[in-house]
DNA sequence: TAAGAAAACTTAATCGATTTAGTCGCTTAA
DNA sequence: TTAAGCGACTAAATCGATTAAGTTTTCTTA
């Protein structure tokens, strides 16, 4: 086991002092072209290469980026944090990521600990409980010792932070309006609670896009379910019920997995996709483009999201310090894919 | 904006030494209880956390465990960073996650970054491309200096590192059987070219399933697709052709997506699952769940697997230095996840 | 009462780098 | 002849913490 190399081991070495090391390294012209020369070779021989920690102590800059999301086992999440690494990367930032489980405890715990030191700034989506209790001192605390903070997809109100927010509403919309164009005329939406914003947002979207083609809706076509997250049993049994209680030629759901339950119980009843039942999800990911009928999905564009968000912090955090703080909020657009579960657009 | 509290702050504030400060944090007895209550009280009060970075280069520990892995968009290694995740933080330790998306320049580029002082460990599963080259000096560089390394899933042979395995011979050899007890005689495999080691020892794990039941192996219903991580038009063709060529009962494939694309051909052919032909495949993610039949499937634990690297490597971490080396393969035990896509197992 | 011990601090070294402020010898110009 | 200037270094401070070693001050106790 060989040591790593220290400027002082290198100046031992070659018997100069620490600091010609290191102006050497750096090709100051106080050091004698000779000395640098000899200096350099050595240290490459060696394969020399600065301590990062006694950087980031002495720069008090640590080119690192604390991403918090709520789980990682998540397909949106996988393609956000990736858009976050590449970006970081060309940047020359790390990226240190951590899990809240959807606990505010967690949460906070971990923005506390990576705020002492380990990152530069924050890459957060606020967990479900945080949501819930309103409480977000920890976001403010950090904001406060000059941390810049971008909350991207679930993002709360009055932090000065910027945000990264996916288009819902309009996306939703534009799923939806596709159905329509396409000839459906009675379509329901499986959608959550309105406490959960996209859940709501996207519901805004369908009735805007019913709006925008004069089709009047009707309350017994939303089915608004508690977890948009994940599907449980009850949740099944009601999109079954939904679905063969409601003559519908159109369905659209906030995520992937109701999408799939649906597409499921329009099979056991017998009916096709998408002669019968068009189906349009939101979330283009594994589930829609490998179902069967494959599906047409809202694209959500994580990754490009996650680039967005680092891009913001990055920015932030070369600005020359403290120009006036302005906080923007930017909205990634959706686009649709279109699969198997919806007819063609009828054009005149 | 208030600057972050030091030690240094807070001894100027209180008028006492720098290290004063310290020792009455750290409840050293040099103290007066007095002083000690004061300095404790006022830390407190400022919510005083010591400065990480500054702990790390002084401790030369950082506490952080550099993972790098192929690609994140991918469920898998999704649940294994979870695992790892969950084991760190219970230990106190954070994580760096850096992709090498299958390229081995970037591979070497993350390692050596991260080597310079950012973390204590490397947790890896190593690229495509670094397989193939089979240029592992990265590895045995920052194994040279000291940082224990742990492998998983795809590791290679030659270096002085822990190992964590899949049982992937053994996991098929479950699958396989189980169809074989439900009543299939000829049963195709669609895997991968034998350079990529889970392809070759799932294979392996098919023919011992075979000989273990008597069953003749046949090599024209054993195909060999070219990349096992996504699925190409190019393959597709050669599933289609594969199904429809050979009078198949059952079909055992390497990963979800093969899958996927087999139980499609085969309801095209106006075959019925599991009745006609039965389905199994290796790794129980989404796509097996949600499928239409659902997908019987072996499933890896991924969690579990990176619980178990994480643990490894802390404890290597942790062990009072130098006792004499010793490296562990460990191997995770898969389980049959039984669905749809199989009939009953035929007991006597 | 004086030496020794104990209590309560402070100084200074250290981790590994950067950088400002010297230092030292030599050349050059007034 | 001598001060200024310059080239080529070195010393020391700094980032924020820990800790071994040193310093006072007060208290014991022979």
């Amino acid at each position: 086991m060989k040591r790593k190399l220290t400027l002082k081991s290198i100046a031992k070495e070659l018997g100069v002092s620490i600091s010609t090391v290191s102006k050497a390294l750096r090709d100051s012209p106080e050091i004698s072209e000779e000395t640098r020369e000899k200096i350099k070779a050595y240290a490459k021989l060696y394969n020399y290469k600065p301590n990062n920690i006694a950087l980031s102590l002495k720069n008090r800059k640590t080119n690192t980026i604390g991403v918090i999301i709520p789980q990682i086992v998540h397909h949106f999440f996988t393609t956000v944090i990736y858009g976050i690494e590449q970006e970081a990367r060309e940047n020359n930032y790390n990226v240190i990521i951590c899990l809240s489980n959807n606990a505010f405890d967690k949460e906070v715990l971990n923005m506390e600990l990576l705020a002492n030191g380990s990152t530069d700034g924050f890459i957060l989506s606020v967990s479900k409980e945080t949501m819930m209790k309103e409480d977000y001192h920890h976001l403010n605390e950090v904001i406060d010792q000059g941390m810049p903070v971008v909350m991207f997809d679930r993002v709360v109100e009055g932090i000065q932070c910027d945000r990264v927010l996916i288009d819902d509403k309009a996306g939703a919309k534009k799923g939806v309006s596709h159905m329509i164009r396409s000839g459906c005329r009675k379509i329901g939406i499986i959608t959550s609670e309105d406490y959960v914003s996209v859940g709501r947002l996207r519901t805004e979207g369908y009735l805007d896009a019913l709006d925008d083609f004069g089709i009047k809706a009707d309350d017994s076509l939303i089915l608004k379910l508690d977890n948009i997250d994940d599907l449980s049993d009850k949740s099944k049994k009601r999109i079954e019920d939904f679905i063969t209680n409601n003559d519908l030629d159109g369905v659209f759901t906030v995520n992937e997995l109701f999408a799939v339950h649906a597409s499921r119980v329009i099979n056991a009843l017998g009916k096709k996709i998408p002669d019968d039942i068009s189906l349009v999800c939101f979330t283009d990911g594994q589930l829609s483009e490998h179902a069967v009928p494959s599906l047409t999905a809202v694209s959500q564009h994580g990754e490009e999201m996650g680039r967005k968000a680092a891009s913001i912090l990055i920015n932030k955090l070369e600005k020359p310090e403290e120009e006036e703080e302005e906080y923007t909020t930017a909205f990634i657009e959706t686009s649709l894919v279109e699969r198997e579960s919806t007819k063609e657009v009828i054009r005149r």
